[in-house]
Formats: structure tokens, C-alpha cells, sequence
DNA sequence: AGCACGCCGACT
DNA sequence: GTCGGCGTGCTC
């Protein structure tokens, strides 16, 4: 038996694991995920680092092996713990324990980022002059390189200097020796928002908000730690009772982390937390440098933050005593990563909060099955919110069949009343917000006359027509120029159909000339606060129509807003996914809730070409109740989760007929497994996009009741992988109950 | 990251 | 020849 250890020392080139022989007196004592100490490099240096794995054969020369010294003593409870949850990570999402590691300890190899050493000259302008005649003198480049650098600025960035003069640690070592010039490394740990003012006053509560309230307070005061779900419609005022909930757990000297879908991580957000909590408030992005959030990394641990806010990651904050993970729109699909380890934020959350002696809040307008489910099965306490905090009433939602409008000659994407509504919002100069669902609605290039679809030839997906007679793949990112003759018939009927937010935004200009419109999608957000420019002028109301994708939906308040169009809302139910009437039904109820949040009384209208499905039906009527009993059936029948668990097993690789067999082999692997065929298999089958930058990939789902069984056949499965070289050449990724079906 | 190795020009 | 400086490559 051989340890696989990961050293901790940040650099990229050790960023693999080093296999360490097992002495016999650490044999059966060491466990995976285990900080120990080993000896490292020419020197032998004794260093710390993590067992990742086992493994029977040596992969390295035996002679040159090292032992395993001992197990670390005293290492830092934190990240121990942290550790311990890779591994669980690893074990129950799949994977390489360097893998799980990686995303939680954050950016390792970004250490030196940390501290900003600098490098400052000691001598004086002529002393320096003198020294460096000397080192010209005698012809060392590297000194004198350096030295030139640092008359010209006596102090600078120690990155920028080894990179741009190309000067290696030992030079400075040596100068710095010679007392040359001195290093000196700041810890620049940079708060990203200052703000001062704290305490802020605990607003006036609804009946249900302090009874959410209390009965989160009278557990956690009893010592019980338990999850629980606030289902709060719309404007229910779930932050103010996130908030207090948090207060609560500061009070008793705990810390508490706040998980807020990127999108919604919106300025207005973050500073009503900075009210209440001030300084002690912190917040993560992936937007921030890799350094950016080990600076926060650090700040934590030296106990300057109780709060952290931020994206998914923001979940393995290292707290000393957590004693609260909030988890805000618990339904967004955004908590489930999409790289390996593909881990659900809500049940790694609910792990760390059962290691660590926390408490989990998750709250939602929309909450997902699962966790109702769970409420309903005892698992999680429901605490709901039923009336609007503030003022501001439901709006009223019509359905429009598009069908209808068809029938009665009206082609136009827009339908006759919504046409209205917006003229009437024009003339009392109120806002409009026209949501496009953005999925399958890319204006793909077709032939009118044969059929034929132009499509990327590197991935199986149909091109997009874009403005200024480009076609673009939106997987890969491969364009090319419009077509005007079909390369299939010769046909000159071949063009873009249907229509993205460009094509709406030119019709919408031109119905309403006097409007003012602004556009928001993945052209208009590109550049760095495009994003952020574009909700600052529709909220300070220099523009009348917004028109969007899914980002527009989120979170954001804008009172003047009195009108909702959803053009297509049917759009996402023709996913062939379990999940499409589900993410259906949350989209219409969260571009529904956009309207109507100030004074008067807002108008939603929902375009849909199956208005009777019930996903629509119930979104109109605002009731999520009738939704979750309507879906669990279908769920039921079908066994999908959250009845059932569904694993999928992605497999990708450059040649097709090679994953074709391998994919074979593996079902039958797992066949052999499940002996008693409990288990149901589906597949293996190409999915829906078979072809991504000349990449295949091929999907195998199983499916069952017993999580446990599934995580073991995962397993064999990794191990079986792993001996075989026929599977050398692909990349087999595990994914469970996940967002997609490929 | 830190250490050793081997190369290169300068000097005893 | 030898010595110090410098870039490169490796670490189980």
C-alpha cells in the first residue's frame, strides 16, 4: 500500500500527488483526507500535506520512495474540517480527492498574491549608480538588470519584477544578502466595500416574519440545529429575516455565511447587509481576482468577518465556529456546480451545518421539490411567508394563446393586448419589462424550401444568426458568414428564423418609435459593468422598455415597473428534460413578481403557445402549491427525482466509435454490479448535443431509490475506469440528480 | 517554493 | 583550471 499526498506548497508545478511508502506503524491508521507530515525534495524537508488516496501499485521508482513521517499534530481545526468535507465531497459527488480539495480550500496556488512582497532599494541614488557600474563591470546581467530596474523606481512589485526583467529568486536573495535592497511583504488584505454606518434598526415584522423569526430562535437557543425552508412569496420580506436569524447567531459568538445566486449578488443586496452588520460583513464574486478572495480567505480566519455573502463557493468560507448557512433562492440551478466534483451547494451546505453544529436556511418564492419535498417527508421545517411585507399588491397575470393570435392574422411576436398595455404604459409614463426565455429561441439559419439547418461544424448545435450577417456557434464560439443560397438545394428562400432579444429590440423600436429601449443579454453584458450600467438606467427610469434574458428576472426591484411581457414562455418546456416544467413554472413566478413592487398595481402577460399546460396555468395563478402536488405526480410515475435518485454518467472523447464501445462496456460493468438489478438503466444514448468543439459525448443514466447503492456502483465504476486503458483516451464524469439532461 | 546541477565567463 | 553567477529542472 502507497499514500497518494497532496503537498502543501503552493506552486503549480507541485499541484499533483506525490506517492509516500506507508511504515508499518501508520499502517491502518491513516485515512483519506488526513494532514500528515512527509519528508520533501533533495533537502528532506519535513512538510505538511493531505492523503488523497491509496493505491496498491507504485507508480513512481520504490527505491526513491519516501516514507510517511507521522500524522500532523496540532493542525489547524478549520481546515481539517474542510478537508474532511472534500472527502465527502469526493465520495458522494465523484471524482479525485485533488479535485474535491481544490474547491474547497480556495486557490492555493495563488498564495504568494497574498502577500504583496515588494522589493525596495536601500542604497542611494549614487551609491546605486556606483553598484551598478560594478555589476556591468563584472558582467552579471541579472544583477545589474535588476538594479537598473530599481533606480528607476526604487520600489516595486517582487511578481513584476521576476516576471519582466526575468530575475529569479536568487538574485534578490543574494542582493537582499548584501543589503542591497530589502523585502518587505505587507499583508494588503483589502476590504472590497467600506462602509460605516451599523446597527441599523430591526424593521417593523408581519405576524409570520416573526414567527419564522422566533421559531428559528427558540431552537437555535435550545441547542437544536436543524434546516429549515422559508418559503416566502415575492416581496415577503425574507431578508429581514434572514438578517435577524443571522444576528442570532452573532450574538451567541457564532459566524454565518449567506449563499445568494451570482446574479441576484446585486450592489442593493449586499449593502442592506453592510447596514445592519457593518464591517464584519464580507462579500466574494467571481469577479474578484484569485488574490481578491484569498484576501478574504484570510480575513476570515484572522477573525475580522462574521458574515460572508456570496456565490456558491462562499459556502466553504473557513469560519471557526459556523453557526449558520443561509442559502437565499435555494431553487436557482446556479448551486449546483458544473465542474467535477458536481456538488449541490444545498445538500453540502446541509453536510457541513450536521459537522460543524450548524443550522441551514433556505428561502424561496419558488422553493425547489426537493426541499419541499423533504418538508413534507420531516426532513426540513417549513416556515412560511404568505403576505407582502410592505405595500403593493399580487399583480393580475393574463395568458394570451399565441395560437389565437395566429388564427386572427396577427404574426407579429407581440400580442394584441400586450401591444396595448405597453401603449398605455407609454402614455403614463410608466416601465415595461419584455422577458425573453432565451433557451431554443436563438434565431437558428434554416432553408424555407428543403429544411436544411446550418450548423457549427465543430459541435452538433445549429448556428445563430447575429446582427451584421454573421453566424455564431453560441457552444464554441465558431462563426462564420451568413449564408444566402442553401448549401443543401441552392434554394435563395434560406434565412434566420425565429427571433433573439436583437430581432425583438428592433421590432419593439419600431412599433414604439418613442420609446426608449435598452437590451440586456449576453452582447450587451459583455463588457465589465455592462451589467451594472444597464439596471442603473432603467432603474433611474432613462428608459421605458427593458427587454431581456433570465438576468433581467432576478431580484431586482424596480417600482416603476407596472407591465411584465413574457414572450415565449413555453419556450423552456420543450427541453426534453424532468426538470423543464419545474424551471418553467419558477421563470413565469419570478418575471410575474417583477411587476407591481411600488405602488400601483402591476400586469403580467405570459405569451405561450400551450396554455393549458399546468406548469403556465399555475404560474398565472400564482400557485405553487398546485404546482408541487401537479409535477410530484409526473415525478412519481417516472422516478425522477426527488423520488427517486438519477445518476448520470457523462462520458466525452475525440473519437466517436471508441466512447461508442467503451459506453457499452461500462453499462455492462454496472449490469455486473447491481446484481440483483435494482437499479434502472437507461442509454447509454447520444445526447441532445452529441458534439461539443469537436468533442463527443455520450450519456448513461441509472436510476433508483438507494442513494447509497448508486454512490457504491460510482465507485466500482471510478475504479474500474481507472484500471482499464481502453478508457485512457476519454473523460467519465459523474453527475448526480443534475440540472440538465444532456 | 527551494534546492542542486550544469553551463558560462572572469580571474588566480 | 577554478570560482561565482545564472538559468533550468525536479521534487514521491
Amino acid at each position: 500500500m502507497y499514500a497518494d499526498i497532496i503537498v502543501d506548497i503552493t506552486h503549480e508545478k507541485l499541484d499533483k500527488v506525490f506517492q509516500y511508502r506507508i511504515p508499518p506503524k501508520l499502517e491502518g491508521a491513516l485515512q483519506i483526507g488526513m494532514e500528515v507530515v512527509v519528508p520533501f525534495g533533495k533537502g528532506n524537508k519535513e512538510i505538511r500535506g493531505y492523503v488523497t488516496g491509496f493505491s496498491h501499485k507504485p507508480g513512481y521508482d520504490e527505491k526513491k520512495m519516501k516514507p510517511v513521517l507521522c500524522i500532523a499534530q496540532g493542525s489547524v481545526a478549520i481546515e481539517s474540517r474542510l478537508v474532511a468535507l472534500a472527502a465527502w465531497m469526493k465520495e458522494y459527488y465523484g471524482g479525485t480527492m485533488i479535485q474535491a480539495l481544490k474547491t474547497v480550500i480556495p486557490i492555493k496556488k495563488q498564495e504568494k498574491a497574498r502577500r504583496k512582497r515588494r522589493v525596495r532599494l536601500l542604497l542611494s541614488e549614487d551609491a546605486g549608480k556606483e553598484q551598478l557600474e560594478i555589476f556591468l563591470h563584472k558582467n552579471q546581467k541579472a544583477r545589474a538588470r535588476l538594479l537598473a530596474a530599481l533606480l528607476e523606481q526604487p520600489e516595486q512589485d517582487y511578481e513584476l519584477l521576476t516576471k519582466k526583467l526575468n530575475v529569479t529568486g536568487a538574485v534578490i536573495r543574494a542582493l537582499e544578502e548584501k543589503k542591497m535592497i530589502a523585502l518587505n511583504s505587507e499583508n494588503v488584505f483589502r476590504n472590497p466595500i467600506h462602509h460605516k454606518s451599523q446597527g441599523t434598526e430591526s424593521p417593523e415584522f408581519t405576524v409570520e416574519q416573526q414567527h419564522a423569526i422566533n421559531s428559528f430562535r427558540e431552537d437555535y437557543r435550545k441547542g437544536l440545529r436543524k434546516t429549515y425552508l422559508v418559503y416566502g412569496i415575492t416581496g415577503s420580506g425574507k431578508t429581514e429575516v434572514y438578517m435577524e436569524m443571522i444576528a442570532e447567531v452573532l450574538e451567541a459568538g457564532s459566524q454565518a455565511i449567506v449563499l445568494i445566486p451570482e446574479i441576484a449578488l446585486t450592489y442593493q443586496t449586499v449593502m442592506r447587509f453592510y447596514g445592519r452588520f457593518g464591517d464584519r460583513v464580507s462579500i466574494l464574486n467571481s469577479r474578484m481576482s484569485a488574490g481578491e478572495r484569498y484576501d478574504q480567505m484570510e480575513r476570515v480566519k484572522s477573525g475580522e468577518v462574521d458574515v460572508m455573502i456570496g456565490p456558491r463557493s462562499a459556502l466553504f468560507t473557513p469560519f471557526p465556529h459556523l453557526g449558520l448557512i443561509v442559502i437565499d433562492e435555494e431553487h436557482e440551478s446556479a448551486y449546483k456546480s458544473e465542474q467535477t466534483p458536481r456538488y449541490h451547494a444545498r445538500d453540502t451546505a446541509i453536510e457541513r451545518a450536521k459537522r460543524e453544529g450548524a443550522s441551514v436556511v433556505l428561502g424561496s418564492a419558488t422553493p425547489s421539490l426537493e426541499s419541499f419535498y423533504a418538508c413534507k417527508c420531516g426532513h426540513f421545517q417549513l416556515l412560511e411567508l404568505k403576505q407582502r411585507a410592505g405595500e403593493g399588491e399580487l399583480p393580475k397575470v393574463y395568458v394570451e394563446d399565441m395560437r389565437k393570435e395566429l388564427r386572427a392574422g396577427n404574426r407579429s411576436i407581440l400580442s394584441d393586448r400586450l401591444k396595448n398595455l405597453i401603449d398605455s404604459r407609454l402614455l403614463r409614463h410608466e416601465q415595461v419589462m419584455l422577458f425573453l426565455n432565451r433557451r431554443g429561441y436563438a434565431g437558428f439559419v434554416s432553408c424555407r424550401s428543403c429544411g436544411y439547418v446550418v450548423k457549427c461544424s465543430h459541435c452538433d448545435v445549429s448556428l445563430a444568426a447575429h446582427k451584421g450577417g454573421r453566424m455564431i456557434c453560441h457552444y464554441c464560439g465558431y462563426e462564420e458568414p451568413a449564408v444566402n443560397i442553401c448549401p443543401c438545394c441552392g434554394s435563395l428562400y434560406i434565412g434566420g428564423f425565429r427571433a433573439g432579444t436583437q430581432q425583438i429590440e428592433e421590432l419593439v423600436k419600431r412599433q414604439f418609435p418613442a420609446a426608449r429601449v435598452l437590451r440586456m443579454d449576453m452582447d450587451t453584458t459583455r463588457t465589465k459593468d455592462g451589467h451594472e450600467k444597464i439596471l442603473e438606467t432603467f432603474a433611474s427610469e432613462d428608459a421605458d422598455i427593458l427587454i431581456g434574458t433570465q438576468m433581467i428576472v432576478k431580484g431586482h426591484d424596480f417600482p416603476n415597473v407596472t407591465l411584465v411581457g413574457i414572450l415565449a414562455a413555453d419556450m423552456s418546456l420543450y427541453s426534453s428534460d424532468y426538470r423543464a416544467a419545474e424551471r418553467t413554472f419558477q421563470l413565469l413566478t419570478q418575471a410575474a413578481g417583477r411587476a407591481g413592487r411600488g405602488r400601483s398595481k402591476g400586469e403580467v402577460i405570459i405569451q405561450t403557445y400551450s396554455p393549458d399546460h399546468y406548469s403556465v396555468k399555475l404560474a398565472a395563478a400564482q400557485d405553487y402549491e398546485g404546482f408541487y402536488a401537479a409535477e410530484m405526480e409526473y415525478r412519481k410515475m417516472m422516478g425522477y427525482p426527488p423520488v427517486e435518485q438519477l445518476l448520470a454518467v457523462l462520458m466525452t472523447g475525440p473519437d466517436e466509435n471508441n466512447l461508442e464501445t467503451a459506453a457499452k462496456y461500462l453499462k455492462e460493468f454496472a449490469i455486473r454490479v447491481d446484481k440483483k438489478g435494482i437499479l434502472q438503466m437507461i442509454g447509454p444514448a447520444s445526447p441532445y448535443v452529441a458534439k461539443v468543439s469537436d468533442v463527443y459525448r455520450r450519456v448513461l443514466y441509472l436510476k433508483g431509490r438507494d442513494n447509497r447503492l448508486l454512490i457504491e456502483v460510482k465507485n466500482r465504476m471510478e475504479k474500474y475506469i481507472e484500471i482499464n486503458k481502453g478508457f485512457q483516451t476519454m473523460r467519465i464524469q459523474f453527475d448526480f440528480n443534475p440540472m440538465n439532461v444532456f
